[in-house]
DNA sequence: CCGGACGCCTGTCGGC
DNA sequence: TGCCGACAGGCGTCCG
């Protein structure tokens, strides 16, 4: 489910909630995620303050007091800020209960999603160590984009979904931003001018950043902390719109698998 | 180093 | 109506 802007809806959403108090404890119904969450966790952040939230990539970060806490959604996580008394449905697997007698809960169908509790600097964890610069940054740029495809024969879809290359655009974020710059998304990365490049990296930020004033995506069961949708769905222009004409030219999209991933496109309209 | 394939898990949808 | 396969917003790991 969530790529960058819905981790990031979800970030402002929970921080009012969250910064400044105090948890009283982790509640786990569900241990088995990606990886098992284990209870030395619940010891660890019991009684302690949340300083600050952040997000990295697709990571939130909730800093504490003596650690941190690295949360990822996976592909079907959702949180929400509920009364700790409010009964959990199926897949509601942690809480995280504040003092305040609200709780930050994590609902997780797949259970894609992980918990890590993290001591030390957070940008040495090995998750976050090898990442690259965040899409909404500074150091994304066209030169960087088309320094890191020198050489590379992937699809560009493929290169621009790499973490390694920069974070947080999910297989719908690369959709719409390969048409938005007119590129189609089979084309090896390393066979694409610097003009064409950095007009993807303007297409990646317009989209992310759209995505992001309307509260994400919703396709499925993606809420936001207050339990309503994002409404970025209706900006769609290819993602899931099989032949539907193209908003551009009005020729059909496209859909194929390019590196595993479903993949939406104008053939007119992107080379 | 790079690119491709796989698997983790549950829910939903389309076709027969 | 019921069953069954395909597929879904991610990503670490393994293999060649």
């Amino acid at each position: 489910m969530p790529e960058l802007p819905e981790v990031e809806t979800s970030l402002r959403g929970i921080a009012p909630h969250l910064e400044g108090r105090r948890v009283l404890r982790l509640d786990a119904r569900e241990r088995r995620l990606r990886w098992p969450v284990p209870e030395t966790v619940d010891l660890a952040v019991a009684g302690q303050r949340i300083i600050q939230l952040r997000r990295r990539a697709k990571y939130l970060l909730l800093q504490l007091e003596t650690g941190t806490l690295l949360l990822h959604l996976g592909m079907s996580g959702s949180l929400r800020v509920v009364p700790v008394t409010t009964p959990p449905l199926p897949h509601d697997h942690i809480d995280l209960v504040l003092t305040d007698g609200y709780c930050l809960r994590l609902r997780d169908p797949r259970r894609f999603g992980s918990l890590h509790w993290v001591q030390g600097p957070v940008e040495a964890h090995p998750l976050l160590a090898h990442l690259g610069p965040e899409p909404l940054g500074d150091a994304f740029s066209g030169a960087y984009l088309h320094q890191q495809a020198r050489g590379r024969r992937a699809p560009v879809k493929a290169f621009i979904m790499d973490s390694h290359v920069v974070v947080g655009v999910g297989n719908i974020y690369a959709n719409e931003a390969l048409h938005l710059a007119g590129i189609h998304p089979a084309r090896a990365a390393g066979r694409i001018s610097a003009l064409r490049l950095d007009a993807l990296v303007r297409a990646i930020t317009r989209v992310l950043a759209a995505a992001i004033a309307e509260g994400g995506t919703s396709l499925r069961d993606f809420v936001r902390e207050d339990g309503n949708p994002g409404y970025f769905a209706q900006s769609l222009r290819v993602y899931g719109r099989t032949d539907q004409p193209c908003p551009s030219c009005g020729a059909p999209i496209r859909q194929r698998r390019i590196a595993q991933r479903s993949s939406f496109y104008c053939p007119r309209c992107q080379r």
